[in-house]
DNA sequence: CTTAGTCTATCGATCGTTTGGACAAATAAC
DNA sequence: GTTATTTGTCCAAACGATCGATAGACTAAG
């Protein structure tokens, strides 16, 4: 129970490196994503409040004082991995929308890329999803401006479908809906569950399509009338670097 | 910045009351209430981390040390919070739920009474849906398997619409993406909002429906084709004496 | 030789909790 | 009906532990 550091023999001597780099650039670049992969975890697991910063830099496995080589607070770590986060998340949104039209099939592929990210990157998006009230200041406007234009997207896919009579209209309460039970899926999804990645995006643009009442002609519109993108395309474009692959290793 | 006390004259004085009450007990009673719903407002806020039982004292306007008169510890406020909550949302479901046979109508109820309770009780509701890892030990293992104990009503009212034909077979992932959208409502429902609560209880259940592909005789259902429960009995039953209707005095 | 990167050691502030009464309402004694 | 005693409720002050953050020494790469 040492209140320092707890890992006496088990540390790398000093200036050790976690995997060999090249440069000395290199291996600052490994330490940094060390860090906030190790912060991601701890702070998905306990929060961002329960997470103390000695409990990040144990878990790392380097002093304190080395993570305020790399950022000037504890608070910063929090913005770094929120705006990692939501930077990936939006962009693959975005990519996926580009040539997409069809109201019914935008839905779809928001909703697979939205539901293939959270899978893939269950713990930065917890952390995105439950940490928003820790941010203070300019950090927390400029997330919520962020967060607020891509729910923007999910809006306007809707009132479009709605508009052209692919959907019924369901109100504002249907994006809050849809956009709930995606971003539920970081909650409670595990990578050797009941499904991979991607019959869940083709399950989600199903139920989705089915909350909205999807249509064309009369006839009910299911998953398999729509062209979904590709989920390899997906994952690639959801690839987020500072997601912790596995529990750090001095947890 | 006082430290200690920040409300220094603006305090009641000393074994005054904050209602009028009959007896003694009546008045430890009201004590008691209060501080759970400063409490709850608080964790809701800020998280159980993010808050302090300093700040939970001031904004309740008392000193620090009558909380533990009333909760021995920081947790058990907590667990008070989160097992008042459970309690009703369990009890009102079932209740509900009592003499419905209809699959579909059954999945319409529980949504419904689902959605009124997060509604209407959002800053507790939201505690019990956030704050479940700031539990420890024994407290952690009855909450969760009381949480176990009500999503197998929703599995079982899902299996046995999928049995009898009523709803699609869409797994597993039907069960939580239902149950995220509507625990969702606690995260942005306000009173004054788009929709009252008896109009997002029947808008909840027709996107749950839809959600589920229900249908009967091979037409489709809508949220008029089934009985819903009266919304005034379910606001009755959703009753939760700790939510905290407005902000604390103190804050 | 310089400096990027990490260390140990320590800071003051705040954390949850405890102590030892103060005081009023309820009860008992007269 | 007044006074004394007990009980219930709450407070101010302080405790040790832990918090986020910093200072300054040291190492090794460039």
């Amino acid at each position: 129970m040492a209140t320092t550091n707890q890992n006496g023999g088990n540390r790398r001597p000093r200036g050790g490196r976690i995997r060999a780099g090249s440069s000395r650039r290199a291996q600052s670049e490994q330490t940094e994503l060390h860090l906030l992969r190790t912060a991601t975890w701890l702070f998905s697991e306990r929060g961002f409040h329960g997470t103390g910063i000695r409990d990040i830099a144990d878990a790392a496995g380097v002093a304190v004082s080395a993570m305020y080589y790399y950022a000037s607070s504890k608070d910063e770590l929090l913005e770094a991995v929120m705006r990692r986060t939501l930077d990936v998340l939006v962009s693959s949104g975005e990519e996926t929308l580009r040539d997409v039209a069809d109201p019914a099939e935008r839905l779809a592929a928001v909703i697979a890329s939205h539901v293939a990210f959270h899978a893939r990157n269950p713990r930065a998006a917890k952390v995105a999803d439950h940490e928003f009230h820790a941010l203070t200041g300019q950090v927390r406007q400029d997330i919520l401006q962020q967060r607020d234009a891509y729910e923007t997207v999910w809006s306007s896919i809707l009132s479009a479908g709605v508009h052209d009579g692919t959907f019924k209209d369901r109100g504002t309460v249907a994006r809050l809906a849809l956009l709930q039970m995606t971003t539920g899926v970081a909650h409670w999804y595990r990578p050797h569950g009941e499904l991979k990645i991607p019959q869940l995006c083709e399950r989600f643009a199903e139920m989705g399509l089915a909350l909205m009442g999807a249509s064309r002609e009369g006839r009910a519109l299911e998953a398999c009338d729509v062209n979904l993108p590709d989920t390899q395309l997906l994952l690639r474009r959801a690839e987020l670097t500072i997601e912790p692959r596995e529990k750090p290793t001095g947890l």
